[in-house]
DNA sequence: GGAGGACTGCACTCGTGGTACAGTTGCGTA
DNA sequence: TACGCAACTGTACCACGAGTGCAGTCCTCC
């Protein structure tokens, strides 16, 4: 998936016009829908002609497509920072899991005005302009937050043994679940401070169920 | 709100026709949007001409805000359900709620096949389509479940104090985002368990919180 | 029997996605 | 220095769906 970018950075004078094509449309795309962003907005936005742009894409759904690439690619970079900080300012797979959870608030909470919002919850919920491909990168990128706090907290279960029978699998998805929704509330109520409240929140479920 | 259905429902033999057009139109924009809704498959569907529909709404701006009231008032009939049968069932203000918690998340579980979705998401990842009245109504939404959970938590905490400090409103907000959330990971992934499941780790955190 | 609610029928305009294809520009390489 | 190719531009065109406007019809209740 990375290797797709090292194909076409190197070639010419740069060229990040696709690039820039791909940007514009998210910004459009959460704020209207994929539907409603016009082939026409992005051209102007970005100064190139109707011609330029089915040059880089050869119809709408290769823009989305791509769209939804770039975008988990993107997330998993959130992921790794969000594993790694915590990590390695503490040893231990709680502790420096909890870190890391705080950190992450932070971070949502620092995001410049309303956060943009997640390309796989507007997907979702146009699930049908879409072909299966798209839908299967949609639900992967969902199922990638899954496995890796999973992992997470298999790793933790066996230092700390969870006091109660916890489902590890819905305390995995409890994370982007209430990223999801805490983006909408917090783009619904115009709140910024929503989102990170719900993460600090999660974290407290996280140390309940663990910490002796 | 509710004297609107009120106005049309008793004139002439019965015309549901409204009503049809706007349960047809809430299914089809969970499915791909509102702006890819287009007025001809929802006459097509109904068995009305165009000219029809626009006798009952003036534009298609009119018919967002017809849906968006419309799914607010149902809405408040879940939100009734789920505080008044727990409550029916036990006088303790948080054992009520803990058994309206498990109802919600069966009557969750029980759905036909996915969760169509949620109309309040689903505009707000298309606001920019709608004007700053139904924007509102969208934020009223989300507003009225925090209310109705916070007023609760202030019932509760008053028999039960928090062993810790507790940001009662995003307790109270947790619950919209689990739904939010639960409910775009349950899409995406196909898998209606998802939402009941998290519904049922928030009654844990709110267990966990408040019970001595 | 007439008023009005609930439509139908028709004839438009306009914006946007999408197609097709020929031409242009400028950098890298042989 | 000529060639090739990436990265475009320009032009012309079609289909479809939103939305407008308005005259006419049918049925029911008073």
């Amino acid at each position: 998936m990375v290797q797709l970018r090292m194909i076409e950075a190197p070639t010419r004078k740069g060229s990040d016009t696709r690039e820039r094509l791909l940007a514009t449309a998210e910004m459009a795309v959460l704020a209207k829908g994929f539907a409603s962003t016009s082939i026409e907005e992005l051209i102007a936005e970005v100064g190139i002609t109707k011609s330029g742009f089915f040059y880089h894409f050869k119809d709408k759904t290769e823009l989305a497509r791509a769209l939804m690439e770039r975008y988990m690619i993107h997330d998993r970079e959130v992921l790794d920072e969000l594993f790694r900080r915590g990590d390695e300012l503490n040893d231990d797979p709680l502790h420096g899991f909890l870190v890391g959870l705080r950190l992450f608030a932070e971070m949502m909470g620092q995001l410049p005005e309303a956060h943009p919002g997640c390309l796989a919850a507007s997907f979702c919920y146009q699930d049908q302009l879409f072909d299966q491909q798209i839908r299967d990168l949609n639900a992967e990128a969902l199922l990638v937050w899954r496995r890796r706090f999973r992992a997470r907290f298999d790793q933790i279960s066996e230092r700390y043994p969870p006091r109660h029978k916890v489902d590890l699998d819905a305390l995995s998805d409890m994370a982007s679940t209430l990223v999801e929704g805490g983006l909408i509330l917090g783009r619904a109520l115009k709140d910024v401070t929503i989102l990170p409240r719900q993460i600090l929140l999660y974290r407290d479920l996280v140390r309940f169920t663990f910490q002796p």
